[in-house]
RNA sequence: GCGGGGGUUCCGGAGUGGUCAAACGGGAUAGCCUCAAGAGCUAUUGUGCUUAGUGCCUUCGGAGGUUCGAAUCCUCCCUCCCGCACCA
């Protein structure tokens, strides 16, 4: 068989949708709308890789699916494009930016080419491109007019590596999220901050909702983390300072505080005797390495001071201690050594007062530490005797009274720290004046275009430009300083998929027609490991938008997909140390794309992690060549009653398997639908067959309709077939489960005699019942038996059968003589 | 510690109450084809038993349980992966 230039073919058709702009989408209001979208990548100078090849493909899949079934069908792409890395290179490398960013984009459209993936190129989207940056500063602005966006000093999280700070949600671990091997520190500095915290609790309950992955969920809802307690006021030094617990109905057994060795306050609570103990403490907190930090066992010291207890009146000593979180709660906690275990352990250790407020069993063995479980109390008053949960409604009703307390809520999720010390960003639209403070640059004067002009490596580059710095004031005119620092580019991702509804709009970041025609995304595609950074924050946006009236939609995903990760043939990760990484275009270039792309969905379903087989390739690719060969070389005419079966049946199931992801099925389905296919095929159910394999391996398929089918129209843009299920005649499966049956049957026998007599049986004899005669061709089976067989009816009377087993034929199970 | 997801026949990986000794792919073995190699095609690939065949046995991390019936449902345990983690 002559070898088939793949990659010819793959080019010619990559052309051919280009030149027809097919899958350029069109306002159709007569078609149902189907957004399919993956996360845009980050355009690295690496290009693309395998796992960028999967991710892609899993939604084209789904696109394709929907366009040929009617759908007006947007998947864009785009590109994350402001960021770290262009920068670095800039330092390292003398390359700007921006030339680093265009060359590397330039690179990943054309690979995104070769794999046939069927974008609507006309809507591309670059965050660094002042027509879409713009918006941000846009944004940012209508945020800050609401309150969403403020300013504010406090320690914040700081990278070296990053030469930047960072959001909560970029630190992993106390490591920065892009340099897992550095510590972040804390600086005081004045910072923007956007208000995620304010939906908080709508980010929370949406949540449940969402058909996303359970994982990602689980991970949202703790990343929230949510936690109903009270706040309980303890007077020091005649000051009312607050307490967030989750246990108020322990109240009684409080017997110290704890405040965070980190708390801004802590120095109004040291006292003179205690300074020298607290400040060799907190040195050696400090000294202590991150990792360390994590194992380290709690320590503290006392800080001299005394609390009242806002209900029995008693002094109660304050500590300090490394096991406080400062910015949770209050930083400071009340610590109640019976039932709580780390408080117990705490007290242990500095033999602090420990109280029983909580009955527990008679034998419970206080050498296990706290008793946390539930129980009546005791030693509380008038609140003995009454379980937990009523206490708590009764005590915090106490403190109500005085104003001593209340119920409240807690929420792990800070505000998003948004100011980043860094020039390869949305610069943020602010100009400071020494009279009138932070004054937002008005709208009409957007984009504040980020300086072509700037020097690398002496810290932030913005504040090497002098006509860009220097500005003045838009109150008062005076010069003032513009704001130097840029924006995390997770304020781009965070509502580029809007942009997609409407991206060359100048006038306006959005179009409410598009927005709502398309939104929400349909089904959006992504790796884990935004659970707690991309997907929050687009989550928020698309909220606070909407309250601002831009969006009516409170959720931009409904359906969130996680493709598994790619591992090397060795099961690793693929790494370069490794040399495992098998590049995308090597592949394409020696088996062509289709293959590559069915070889990627058939090894395992889509959302599983799997390894790269190069056996497993070739056998996927042997495969696209036997269709090619087939269509070569079959009989277009008439399809049998049974390739009819199979055909419609095969519509029917695929497209089942297709819509729920399951396209590894799909394609096994798809595999055994050809299998069954004979030398006679009419055009129609050939055609069907193709457009079936189309969403999988779309070159080829185009091909070979074009060549065979039509040669005036393209498949991709095609019907999907419909199945006519008056074709579908269960009773062929039968038959054909009742052959390979009764193969297996005198196959058991062959044996038998084989081992009995010693020698191989040469004719096999078949009586089956006088309908069923036709099932059991003489030829297929012999061909299958490698040897003679002969069928007869039961009742016939002229059949050759010396020992009378005609009469055990059954249904479906004919009687068997071998000689 | 908390939360999420797994553990299936040589390997990868389907399968969520009967149609399951368990799809499909890989690998292996045998045969056909060929001068040969490759490709292609066909068959076999849990163990043992039984019998000239539709049967039985053991098996889906382990142990119990529910059920007429379990890889599939429940309970407990072991184990692996992922995320969060001194959050009061």
């Amino acid at each position: 068989m002559k070898s088939v230039n793949f990659n010819s073919i793959d080019r010619k058709w990559q052309k051919e949708w280009e030149k027809a702009k097919v899958f350029e989408v069109k306002e159709d209001s007569k078609k149902l709308k189907y957004y399919a979208l993956a996360m845009y990548p980050y355009p690295s100078a690496n290009g693309l890789h395998m796992g960028h090849a999967f991710q892609y493909v899993i939604p084209d899949i789904l696109a394709r699916f929907m366009r040929m079934n009617g759908c007006s069908v947007l998947h864009p792409m785009g590109f994350d494009s402001f960021g770290l890395p262009a920068e670095n290179a800039a330092i390292k490398e003398g390359v700007h930016p921006q030339k680093y960013t265009d060359t590397a984009i330039k690179r990943f459209v054309t690979q995104l080419r070769t794999l046939g993936i069927s974008y609507d190129w006309s809507r591309v989207i670059q965050s660094h491109d002042p027509e879409y940056y713009k918006w941000n500063q846009y944004f940012f602005l209508e945020f800050l007019k609401k309150g969403l966006v403020y300013r504010k000093a406090s320690g914040v999280n700081y990278c070296v590596k990053c030469d930047s700070v960072l959001a909560n949600e970029q630190v992993h671990d106390g490591k920065c999220w892009r340099h897992k091997d550095t510590n972040v520190i804390i600086k005081n500095l004045e910072q923007w901050f956007v208000k995620t915290t304010k939906y908080a609790e709508e980010l929370l309950k949406d949540v449940d909702v969402l058909d996303w992955p359970e994982r990602i969920k689980a991970m949202q809802r703790n990343w929230i983390g949510k936690s109903e307690g009270a706040e309980v006021m303890f007077s020091i030094n005649n000051e009312k300072w607050p307490v967030f617990t989750t246990r108020i109905d322990t109240l009684f057994g409080v017997t110290f505080l704890v405040i965070s060795a980190q708390h801004s306050r802590l120095g109004e609570l040291v006292t003179k005797e205690n300074k020298k103990n607290v400040d060799t403490f907190l040195k050696k907190i400090k000294s202590t390495k991150q990792e360390d930090a994590d194992k380290m066992e709690k320590e503290g010291v006392f800080t001299g001071s005394y609390a009242i207890h806002p209900l029995t009146g008693k002094k109660i000593p304050i500590w300090t201690g490394n096991f406080v979180v400062a910015d949770y709660g209050s930083g400071v906690v009340m610590a109640v050594p019976a039932h709580d275990a780390r408080d117990f352990e705490f007290a242990k250790k500095y033999g602090l007062e420990i109280k029983q407020v909580i009955g527990c069993p008679k034998d419970y063995d206080w050498k296990n530490g706290a008793y946390t479980d539930w129980g009546n109390l005791v030693n509380s008053s008038e609140f003995n005797g009454l379980k937990n949960d009523e206490a708590k409604q009764h005590i915090v009703k106490a403190l109500e009274s005085k104003k001593l307390g209340r119920f409240v809520t807690q929420y792990k999720l800070r505000d998003w720290l948004i100011s980043r010390q860094r020039y390869w960003g949305t610069p943020i639209p602010i100009i400071y004046c020494d009279d009138c403070g932070a004054v937002p640059v008005s709208g009409k004067e957007l984009p504040v275009l980020l300086p072509q002009k700037v020097e690398f490596g002496k810290g932030n580059p913005l504040l090497t430009n002098d006509k860009f710095l220097n500005v003045k004031c838009p109150k008062c005119g005076k010069i003032g300083k513009r704001e130097t620092d840029t924006m995390d580019t997770f304020m781009d991702s965070s509502w580029y998929y809007l942009r997609f509804t409407d991206p060359g709009n100048t006038k306006r970041p959005l179009s409410p027609e598009d927005v709502s025609r398309w939104m929400p995304v349909d089904f959006y595609s992504g790796g884990a490991e935004h659970a707690c950074m991309h997907l929050i924050y687009a989550r928020f946006f698309t909220k606070a938008l909407r309250d601002l009236g831009y969006v009516t939609i409170s959720e931009p995903f409904t359906r969130l997909f996680n493709q598994g990760m790619l591992h090397g043939e060795d099961g690793a990760v693929m790494s370069k140390s490794r040399g495992n990484v098998i590049d995308p275009l090597d592949t394409t270039k020696k088996y062509g794309s289709d293959t590559l792309r069915l070889f990627l969905m058939s090894v395992a379903s889509p959302d599983k992690d799997f390894s790269w087989s190069s056996t497993g390739v070739e056998s996927m690719h042997r495969f696209v060549q036997k269709v090619w060969n087939y269509a070569h070389s079959v009989n277009f005419g008439k399809s049998s009653s049974r390739v009819e079966h199979k055909m419609n049946k095969g519509i029917i199931e695929i497209s089942k398997e297709i819509k729920s992801i399951n396209y590894n099925i799909a394609v096994i389905k798809l595999r055994a639908l050809f299998d069954s296919f004979e030398e006679e095929i009419s055009k129609y159910d050939f055609g069907n067959f193709l457009k079936l394999l189309s969403v999988f391996a779309p070159h080829i398929a185009e091909e070979l309709w074009n060549k065979f089918i039509d040669s005036k129209t393209l498949i991709s843009i095609s019907n999907w077939p419909v199945a006519d299920e008056s074709k579908i005649n269960d009773s062929i499966d039968k038959a054909e489960e009742s052959f390979e049956k009764t193969i297996s049957d005198i196959q058991n026998i062959l044996k038998i005699v084989k081992e009995k007599e010693g020698k191989m049986a040469s004719h096999v004899y078949l009586y089956a019942i006088p309908n069923e005669v036709v099932l059991f061709n003489i030829d297929a089976l012999s061909k299958r038996l490698g040897i003679e067989v002969s069928v007869f009816a039961v009742n016939d009377k002229m059949k050759f059968d010396p020992e009378n087993k005609g009469g055990k034929a059954k249904p479906g199970r004919p009687a068997i003589y071998v000689v």
